[in-house]
DNA sequence: CGATAGATCGGCT
DNA sequence: GCCGATCTATCGC
């Protein structure tokens, strides 16, 4: 994956990565689902181009992993892109490194090791350490869609401002989504 | 099944 | 103090 794919606004890249093969030190699979936010958009951390010690990351150059806790227990990962804006990685299809997602998340069941933002970021052992780390090195590794995903857009997950913006994207069909369309 | 309470952190009002 | 880009356990039907 190169720089340019990231120098691009959230919404466009979020739609890029359906299919895109994720892995965090060679544990991951295939993204299945991400939203964008920026900073005209109430639900986003960077609303208002307010940086914060928290989303000091979003301001940063595109390309980036930005980590944050979030109801103080989860973690939630999110790429930067153009312009303050960013793609929150909320779903994956799992593919590699399986048996260490199952001990990590404590389950068998192959549908709850990466579905849902919390889920995925324990599943790849994701934390606040690799907040501000580059997407484009290791331990960090992606790899293009093999041909292009069916994506389909729909209002995002549990936020409570902007609730009637389409800026999920998931992989039509897939059995690995958080939630249903 | 669906609904809900509870865990617990950081940033804001 | 309060609320949230969440998840799990535990109710009740």
């Amino acid at each position: 994956m190169k720089r340019a794919f990231f120098d691009r606004h959230a919404d466009i890249v979020a739609r890029d990565l359906i299919g895109v093969d994720l892995r965090f030190d060679g544990v991951g699979g295939l993204i299945v689902e991400a939203e964008s936010y920026d900073p005209e958009d109430p639900a986003s951390h960077s609303y208002g181009w307010r940086m914060t010690e928290r989303n000091r990351t979003m301001f940063g150059p595109p390309g980036h992993a930005y980590v944050y806790r979030s109801y103080g227990i989860h973690w939630c990962l999110n790429f930067t892109c153009k312009d303050v804006s960013a793609v929150l990685i909320r779903a994956l299809e799992p593919r590699h490194g399986i048996e260490t997602m199952r001990k990590r998340r404590g389950t068998d069941d192959i549908a709850k090791l990466c579905s849902g933002p919390g889920r995925l970021c324990q599943a790849l052992a994701v934390t606040r350490a690799q907040d501000g780390m580059s997407l484009l090195k290791p331990p960090f590794a992606m790899r293009e869609a093999r041909e292009a995903a069916k994506v389909r857009r729909s209002v995002r997950i549990g936020i409570t401002k902007a609730p009637d913006a389409l800026r999920r994207f998931t992989m039509a069909g897939s059995e690995f989504l958080s939630r249903r369309v």
